[in-house]
DNA sequence: GCTGAATCGTCAACTTGGTTGTCGAAAATA
DNA sequence: TATTTTCGACAACCAAGTTGACGATTCAGC
C-alpha cells in the first residue's frame, strides 16, 4: 500500500483545525442531544472556568483570559440559562460569587464522560499506540515553544 | 525514561487547539516581520478562498462557507489594506471580479513558505517518521467521519 | 484609624465578523 | 418574451469581545 511520503507545510494547521474542531462539533452535538442543546462552545469554556468549585466574576474573567466585562456578560448568559447563579460573596461586599447548578455540574460530567469516549473512538480508528504517541507529540512540540494560552481560544482568532 | 500511558480525554482537543493556534499565531508573528503587519487571520483564509486565480464575491463567499453579504465586507477590508482590487467583470455585468495585487501575491507565497518553516520546526522537534504519522492519523481520523468542512473557521465557534 | 490607591462588578459605547431581509440590475431559463 | 435566478450591495441586527467611566468596597501605608 502506498502512502505519501511529504506534505505541504500548510496541510498541518488544517489538519489539527480540523480535527479540534470535529471534536468540538461532535461533543455538542451529543450534549445537545443529552439536555443541553443551547450550550455554545463559548459557554462550555467559561463554565470550565468557573469549574465546581465557583469563583468570581473577575477570577472568571482572568481564567479566561479576557475582561471582567466581558466576563460579566457571558456569566449572566449561563445565569439565564440555568447553568450558573449569582449570589453576594459572603466575605467581600464587592464581589458575585458565581457557582454551578446541578444543570451546570450535569454538563460537566456529560462533558468529561463524551470527550472520553471521544478519545476511544479515536483509539479504534487509530489504535490506542498512536493516540498516546500523538498526544505526546503535540505536547512536546507545544512544551517546546514555551506556554501557549489555552484559556483564551475563543476569541483569539478575531 | 517514565512515560504517561494514558490521558484525559479532554486533553486531546486541548492539544490540538493549541498546536494549531501555535502555527497560526507563528505565522502572524512572521507575516508582521515580513511587511505584512494587519494581518489577522480572518484575513489569511480569505486570501487563501481568493487564490492566484481571483474569483467573484460570491465564490469567495462560497469558498469560505459565509453569506456573499459576509464576503462583501471582507473583500472590502483586504481591498482597503491593498492585497486585492475589485473589477467589473468583462463577461458579467453584476459580478466584481476581485483580483490579488502584488502585495497579496507577496502574503500568499510567505505564508506558503512560513509552514513549510514551520513544519521543518515540528521534524526537528519530532523527526520526520513522527510528523508523517502525525499527519496520516490525523488526515484518517478527518476521514473516518465524513468530510469537516475547513472553509468556515474563523466563525465557527461563534 | 484615616486616607489614598486598588479591586469588584456594572453600564455605556464601540469594534469585528458574522447573520437575515430587501433590493435593483443583469443573466439564465422556460 | 416573460419569469426566475443570481450578483453584489444596503440596512438592521446579533454575539462576543474591547475600552472608558463609575460607585462601592477593600486594602495598604502612615
Amino acid at each position: 500500500m502506498m502512502r505519501r511520503v511529504d506534505r505541504y507545510g500548510f496541510e498541518l494547521p488544517l489538519l489539527l483545525a480540523g480535527a479540534f474542531r470535529q471534536m468540538i462539533d461532535e461533543l455538542h452535538r451529543r450534549l445537545a442531544g443529552e439536555g443541553h442543546p443551547d450550550l455554545r462552545p463559548t459557554y462550555g469554556f467559561t463554565l470550565q472556568a468557573i469549574g465546581l468549585d465557583g469563583a468570581t466574576v473577575s477570577e472568571v474573567g482572568r481564567r479566561l483570559g479576557v475582561s471582567k466585562q466581558a466576563a460579566t456578560k457571558t456569566v449572566a448568559k449561563l445565569a439565564d440559562l440555568g447553568y450558573v447563579t449569582r449570589d453576594q460573596d459572603p466575605a467581600d461586599a464587592r464581589a458575585v460569587q458565581v457557582a454551578m447548578t446541578p444543570h451546570g455540574r450535569d454538563m460537566l460530567q456529560r462533558s468529561a464522560r463524551i470527550f472520553d469516549d471521544l478519545r476511544a473512538d479515536w483509539i479504534r480508528t487509530l489504535g490506542r499506540d498512536r493516540v498516546t504517541a500523538l498526544e505526546d507529540d503535540l505536547a512536546k512540540v507545544l512544551q517546546s515553544s514555551g506556554p501557549v494560552p489555552l484559556h483564551d481560544l475563543p476569541g483569539w482568532l478575531r
